[in-house]
DNA sequence: GTTCTTACA
DNA sequence: TGTAAGGA
């Protein structure tokens, strides 16, 4: 597939899978006129991609720890390096922070929440839609203020 | 009409 | 990232 069909089928700009490419994220083929070719393959890996920025690694780890999804390759390299082991054990304790700090600031939402309208927008919100969302760890947890947000670390290269 | 590269806001 | 230019 080209890579409109690929941005419709992934949510990605064409722009943007354009830059994953610059950042040797993915590396599709090319057609005689030029033009960029995608396989399924490419699909999941864009998915994974986006998963992973949006967890908030840096484009240069997503490139290491995803060794090139074209092909059949296998997503679990024989090749794990002891830095990649490192880097990634230093990406999950990161996540575990980002996941407590994203935590802390829910829970102070929600309380804001009940001083203002009570319980009856409470744990609702939008994009909520129908999802039994239940953050009852409340009464037991120990309320915490909210933090301010700490600029992300972004990396171009 | 779709895509390509380069470059600027 | 979006968008415009100039081609294929």
């Amino acid at each position: 597939m080209r890579i409109g069909e690929l941005a419709e089928r992934t949510g990605a700009s064409r722009r943007l899978l354009r830059y994953y490419e610059e950042q040797g994220l993915i590396t599709p083929d090319r057609a005689l006129n030029g033009y960029r070719e995608y396989g399924e393959p490419h699909v999941y890996g864009v998915l994974q991609i986006k998963g992973l920025l949006d967890a908030g690694l840096p484009t240069r780890i997503i490139r290491q720890i995803l060794p090139c999804l074209d092909k059949p390759r296998s997503i679990y390299p024989p090749e794990v390096t002891p830095e990649m082991i490192v880097t990634l054990q230093h990406e999950q304790a990161r996540l575990s922070e980002r996941i407590e700090f994203l935590i802390r600031n829910r829970d102070a939402i929600a309380d804001y929440l009940h001083m203002v309208a009570g319980d009856k927008v409470a744990g609702a919100g939008p994009g909520s839609g129908g999802r039994p969302q239940h953050y009852e760890s409340h009464s037991r947890r120990r309320r915490l203020p909210a933090l301010p947000l700490r600029r992300r670390d972004r990396c171009t290269t």
